[in-house]
DNA sequence: TTTTTATTCAAGCGTTCTATTGAATACGCC
DNA sequence: GGCGTATTCAATAGAACGCTTGAATAAAAA
């Protein structure tokens, strides 16, 4: 085979992974699957898109690898084909988080906004070995039983008001949801300091807590 | 901000940059900056695009904050926006290696193919510091003057015929150039042991190199 | 077997992307 | 100032894409 054609065939190999990272309703399916696999109906529905729609999104998706398909009886889950490619999804935002400036003050315009600096995972993982801050996840218990971090306590976002009697007033207390993106979290923080807790977030969330291969509880496992 | 709203905006972010992915041309663009800055028409002649078309690719990349142009008199230079763009580029590439088994199998296809295993970068770490083999940079020797591995001489792919005499009977020669899918070691590598020398190629090129943080020579920051 | 449920397929239509061409801009040089 | 060079812009035609609708499939339930 000659250099020329070997370059088109390979360039064009790369592109259809690209060209399936090159929809925002795709990143956002893959976003959702990074928290756990999911059938097709549950994703139209986390997304406002038709199933018809979302099915088709998904076969782009397969045809480029970067998801797969399971059947289960009538249903069909999904989920990341392996973790190179949450990491993948992890690079491309923080080179849009690195390059794009007007994300950041997306992040900021948002009414949840917690202004002060996440807790970085290397820290939250001190406090948590010297039992000096409680740490709950406020994503839906779903994705908490599919996978979570040590030492967490499943606390979904919708629950918390009922639930503040069962969190302690002197520790403070470090929220995380499904990433940096998530507004749960932030969320779960406004309400905590409103009621007199002592409420940070965490530096990411789930999927960036995962792909750096720290300990967690759960068989999250993609394949 | 609604939340709805918020995951909108900034999928529509991220997909800005998954979309300037999505396109065989513009990967082939971005993997040539990845060797060094160019100038657009270098870019054209290297690609067999117009002017005009490498132009408009070269938009895309620029407005997704991929490359950035910096003005030289009557020219623009070119080059990546800075490393995490030459990290994403290489971990969509070994996503796509991972998960489409045809790549492979092209990589075999072509005449030059070294069968053998390439030699991994901390192994030739170690043959250099004990001076155990010779290691020949087999790009145009722009790219080396823009930065190159420690200890390697310049032997571009067109002047290595000339050249065997320079080099060593007695101890291995190790080449390297653009990456995995570069072809001017493997065609290094096959000339060598026609003419029986003891040859082998690196895993990788320059830009797997230099993105894993190894001393180099030369200043080959982008920004 | 018929019905129900979950998903995929196929067709259609409006929008967006691509490559080409030729013109416009911007700079350096004579 | 006028000319040549390097790059970008603008306009176009054709291909590809995205979303919707409605039908097709395939497994499970009645």
């Amino acid at each position: 085979m000659a250099h020329r054609e070997f370059k088109q065939k390979i360039y064009a190999e790369f592109a259809r992974i690209g060209n399936a990272l090159g929809s925002a309703r795709r990143l956002e399916l893959l976003d959702i699957l990074a928290q756990g696999p999911r059938h097709v109906e549950a994703l139209a529905a986390e997304t406002d898109m038709t199933v018809a729609n979302v099915s088709q999104h998904l076969q782009v998706l397969r045809q480029a690898r970067l998801v797969e398909a399971e059947r289960e009886g009538t249903k069909a889950l999904y989920r990341l084909a392996d973790r190179h490619v949450l990491d993948l999804w992890l690079t491309l935002r923080s080179v849009a988080e690195e390059r794009l400036a007007d994300l950041g003050q997306l992040r900021r315009d948002v009414d949840v906004y917690d202004e002060e600096s996440p807790v970085p995972r290397d820290e939250l993982e001190r406090l948590l070995l010297d039992r000096d801050a409680v740490l709950i996840d406020t994503r839906p218990s779903r994705e908490y039983e599919h996978g979570h971090l040590p030492a967490s306590i499943s606390m979904p976002m919708e629950e918390l008001p009922e639930r503040l009697h069962e969190l302690p007033r002197d520790r403070p207390i470090i929220a995380y949801c499904r990433g940096d993106y998530c507004l749960f979290a932030d969320e779960a923080v406004t309400l905590l300091r409103e009621k007199g807790f002592e409420a940070h977030r965490l530096d990411g969330g789930w999927p960036e807590w995962w792909a750096e291969d720290r300990a967690v509880v759960g068989d999250p496992e993609i394949t």
